[in-house]
Formats: C-alpha cells, structure tokens, sequence
DNA sequence: GTGAAAGCGCTAACAA
DNA sequence: TTGTTAGCGCTTTCAC
C-alpha cells in the first residue's frame, strides 16, 4: 500500500516559509524583483518537498499548452511513425507535448477528432489528410479557434490559412519515369492512387509529364486507376498484365506496398524484376532494400519531414510566419529497374 | 486575414440567455435539475455560437485529465507503432487523449520525460524500459504521485505498484528451439540482448531449459551476448561462425533485425537458409515474410498488447485493480528454418 | 522586495 | 428549477 502524497503547491511552499504564493511563484521563475537568499531558500524547499509545477493550471492561465496535435490516417505505418518521430523530436526540444490521434483514413473519424483538438488542449495541430477525405472544409474549424495548422504529405491548400510541407512528388515521379527510359524502358505503365489524394494526383501528373516529355505515348490502358493501395492491388495488377497481349515493360507504381504485391506475384509466376519487367515504387519504405529483388523508389525523408512540420507549427505559435517547404526527394535505384 | 474569434464561454451564452453560468454548464451536461426547454434553449445556443467547452479548465477542476501518457524506446519501430495504435484505439474508444514521447533508448532521457509526465497533464502513464536503463526507480516518482503505471514488454517488476503486460517470451523462445529440434538441429546457437532487459533475458531463459529438456548441452560459445541488436550484429556473427570449425546448424536471434542481418551476410557468402543454417527470430517484423528466405519467428501481437495495456490502465484510473496479463506467443514457421 | 487579490473556464456544493 | 459562490493552481497587476 503506498500512500499517495498529496500533490504540494506552491501554497504548501509559501506555508512552509511563511512566504506568500506570489513570492514562491516569482523566486522558482527567477523573477529579478526577488533576493537570491530568497530564490535559493525557496528552490531548496521546493526541492526538498517535491514540488512540480501543475502544467494545468498554468495552461488555463496564460492559454498557452505547449502541446501540439498531430493527427495522421495511421500511426503504425512506417511512413508516418517516421514523420511522428520526427516531430516528437523538434517538439521536445522545444519544450512542447505531442498529442497524437489516428483517422484510421476516415472522413467521421477525422472530422471527430478536430473537433477534440479544437477543445484548447493544444496550441496548432499537425495532420495528414485521411484518404477517405474529399471535402476538407472540417480543418477550417482549427483556424476559426485560431490554432494554426501545418498539413504535410497528403495536404490540401483550400483549407485558410494553412501551412503546408510536403516532398516534391511530381519531380519524383518525373525522375522514376526518366530513369525507367534510360534503362531501355519505352511501355512505361503507372499504378495510380486516388485522385483526390494530392500525393497521388501529383506523381502521376509527373508520370504523365515525363512521359511526354520524353517523348513516349501513353496508351489508353497504361495507367491503372487504384481504389486502394494495398499489396492486393500489385497483385492484381500483375494478374491482368499477364492477360494483355502487348505487355509493359515497366511499371511505376505510386506505392512500395503495391510494388510489393506486383513482386511477390511475379515470382510466382516465374517472371523476375527487371528482366520481364522493371518495377519501381514510391516511398522508400525500409523493406525496399531487404526484399529480392531490391526495390527501386523514392525517398521521402519522413523524418525531416516530421522535424520541419513541428518547427514550421511552433515558429508560428511564436508568432512568425514560416514560409510553405517542398522537400526534394531522391531516386534510389535499385535491382527491380536497374537493367544492368 | 481570418478574424480569430474570441473563444466563447458558457459565460457567453449564459448571458445571451439571460441565465446564470451554472444554468448552462448543468444543461450541457444532461443534468436532471434543468428542464428540457431550457436543455434545448441553451444547445441550440452553443450550437449557434459554436461553444466548444475548455478541457484544460475541466481538467483543472476536476482534477482528471482523460489523458495517458505513452513513454517508449522509439516511435519508429514497428513494434511500438504497433502498440501506440492500439493504445490509441483503445484510449479514443473510452474519451482519452494520448500524450507520446519516446527516450531514445536513453536512461536520461527517460528520467526527464518522466518528470514532465509527472507534471499533471496526464492521469495514468503506459511505458516500456528503454535498454539504457538499469535502475528503473524513476518510475516510482509516478506512483508518490498517484500516477498508475503499466508496463509493457520492456518491464520490470521493482517498481512499486506497477502493472504489466507482456508476451511470454520465454515460452515463445523454447517454442523456437523446440521447433528447430524438430528440423533435426542441434547445434542449436543463441544471440542474445542485453541481459538487464527482461524480454531478453526471458528469451534466453526459453532457450536454455528448451535445450537441457531436450537434452543438448549447450557448448560454451554457443550463447552470444550482444550489447545491441542492430542488423550488422547478426552479420558479424555470421562472419565469427564463419572462422569456426565446429558451426552451428542453427541460430535463434533474439531480434527479427539482427536475423535479418545474418541472412543478407550468409547470402554475401553464398549460404543459405535452411540449407546450410537453419534461422529464427523474434518479434514476428512485417519484413519476415517479405523477404527470402522469409523468416521464422515469434508473433507478438503487439497491437493487442497496445490495446491491452491502455485497457489496464484506464481500468485502473477508473479505480478498479486490474490484473497483470501475459500474452501467449504464436511461433510462426517460415522458409529460413524449416528443412522441407 | 513582497503581499493581496483577481482571474483563466469550469463544476458543484449550498442556498433560495 | 435556478443562482451564488468558492475554488482547482497558477501568474500577474497593483499596492505597499
């Protein structure tokens, strides 16, 4: 049975000493208005009864929390626990809290979960659009309660006053396409995400640029319209390929885990990654490298990412204005397109 | 330039309507004393004036936050995404917020983030022990304070008043060797962690009494003790076996990572697994089955541990004693180890 | 250099 | 059924 003290305020202290609040208050703030005899003998009891500033209290009474919101589709999913490490690093340096919730890619949920952080328990929100999303006019509560938000990857920028940080996935996508041709690819397909997803719009615009640029046509059926992106859509993907008779020679798919999925299908159809067809994903998750063949990809720095999100959101609770940032992102080239 | 709206109060509808400040919090909260015209009358109000109540000052008065706190080695790792998930599932199913930080794997780090929990904003803490850490009294702080604690995986069972969630992994581990017996191994070798780490020190207990049951003597260097369990751990200790003349045929790693290590190395050297070593791990990592040979290991339904655990605690909070729970592990077999 | 008092937004005794 | 009041723990003007 351990006896639960009762938690000691800086009431308890001033008691102690006989001291009123406000001076204990002033002496653990360092207050200047105080005598060092008096800071130091106030810090010493403090210390001695195990006094900890109630964080509480004094959210509720400078309206400031030091806690941020993050909100993304699923934490458990390297992409984003990579982001989240990365803004609980920032954060804590900075002295704030991370409050995370999960949309689980829903439009309710999403919608539930703003209108909890709206409730002052943080001071700017972080967040990632769930899939399930269309209509993103929920975020505009955040900026009406005057929390500012920073959207990162899956953004939109008909949200007010948002900010946003995102990788370049046009470009990524532009650089898979160019280096699928260098590598002697001419049928280059594309597995494509959701539109109303901005990630996904912008790699296959890429895909779609590059493609004329290059000079190659793109045929009616060569771009696949996916519902999901799950390792079941490669799969598929690759099922119907082996139906056509003018087959690709590449495909660029607009995720690793369908990439993924296509690979595995592959092998069990005897074919093998380059040489009856070249793959590259997006996203550069950790098993690119561990699987055979390796995966060719993109790397997103979801890290940096998380890091730069949190300094963009705090920078502006200090009352800057942080200009939007667009990461470049790196081809990794490896077995799957590499053609020798 | 959007207009920040001042927040409104119940102070604010209360005098819209002409009431008093109680009227409207007792309406808002269902209570019996109110009448149903005046419930009306005062939701319809907030609804129009979009009130949103102010948990920090709820929170201040009732002393109770709705919030737990989740302190774990790294966020990025799939195993403690996968808990935080269904930590948040859980918590967001019964009206709590999640606060995550992690330590880094630092005993300091730790230390800190447990006096910033300490700090009032979160009503119970889950936790798993980060591998720095030797001395886990720190985490008794949380208890003077009446702060319940749960931990999980990584726990130990010193600190006074803690709850725990684990898997067994000592009957996981002797599964392992169990199975590998049944492949026909018997120069069966271990790597172990770092043996102040409960998980760790379980898994070597498992495989030691598998071993004497089944009646092999364990050699003397056959049982590594890693300081770390990072990939290229599992790849020197193939190059160590590699400079031995009596070789294992069969290695069970501690870790899925360092597993993997080892099986890229032995590809590096033109062996394989079964052939020419058996191989398992543990932890059960998504890459197992992606890559090749795909890996044998140890399911740990860290997603339910997750769920578990802020069960436990929110249990707990809400005054019951909820009991210590231990997973059963589920060995899953795969191509690294199983001889035909 | 220090204290008294107000107040952040809310709830819950106590009164009426 | 409703209003008044105190107070959660803290900071901060204002007065001394």
């Amino acid at each position: 049975m351990t006896s639960k003290k009762k938690k000691v305020s800086i009431y308890d202290i001033a008691q102690r000493l006989g001291v009123s609040a406000s001076t204990v208050s002033r002496a653990l703030q360092d207050h200047h208005s105080i005598g060092s005899e008096m800071k130091r003998l106030v810090r010493e009891t403090a210390e001695e009864m195990d006094y900890k500033p109630n964080r509480v209290a004094l959210s509720l009474k400078l309206g400031k929390n030091n806690a941020i919101g993050v909100l993304v589709p699923h934490i458990n999913r390297n992409f984003f626990s990579s982001v989240i490490e990365g803004i609980e690093q920032e954060a804590a340096e900075r002295g704030y809290d991370v409050l995370i919730c999960q949309s689980n890619e829903s439009y309710v949920r999403e919608c539930q979960l703003l209108g909890a952080l709206s409730q002052g328990k943080v001071d700017g929100v972080i967040a990632s659009v769930a899939a399930g999303t269309r209509d993103v006019s929920h975020f505009n509560r955040l900026a009406q309660y005057g929390i500012p938000l920073v959207l990162f990857d899956r953004v939109s920028t008909e949200v007010p006053g948002v900010m946003t940080v995102t990788v370049d996935d046009y470009r990524g996508a532009y650089r898979v396409v160019e280096h699928l041709y260098e590598q002697g690819c001419r049928r280059i397909f594309h597995y494509a995400g959701p539109q109303h997803v901005s990630v996904w719009k912008h790699r296959l615009e890429g895909y779609c640029d590059a493609m004329r640029d290059l000079g190659l046509k793109v045929g009616r059926d060569w771009i696949v319209y996916g519902e999901t992106i799950g390792r079941e859509d490669g799969e598929r993907m690759i099922r119907d390929i082996l139906r056509m008779r003018q087959k690709p020679d590449a495909v660029f798919f607009t995720s690793d885990f369908v990439a993924l999925g296509a690979l595995v299908e592959m092998k069990k159809h005897g074919l093998s990654a380059p040489r009856d067809l070249a793959v590259a994903g997006f996203a550069n998750e950790p098993f690119d490298e561990w699987i055979t063949p390796s995966l060719t990809s993109v790397e997103q720095y979801s890290y940096r990412m998380g890091g730069l999100a949190a300094k963009m959101l705090i920078d502006k609770i200090d009352g800057e204005t942080p200009a939007d940032i667009v990461i470049e992102p790196r081809l990794i080239v490896r077995e799957s397109s590499e053609k020798r």
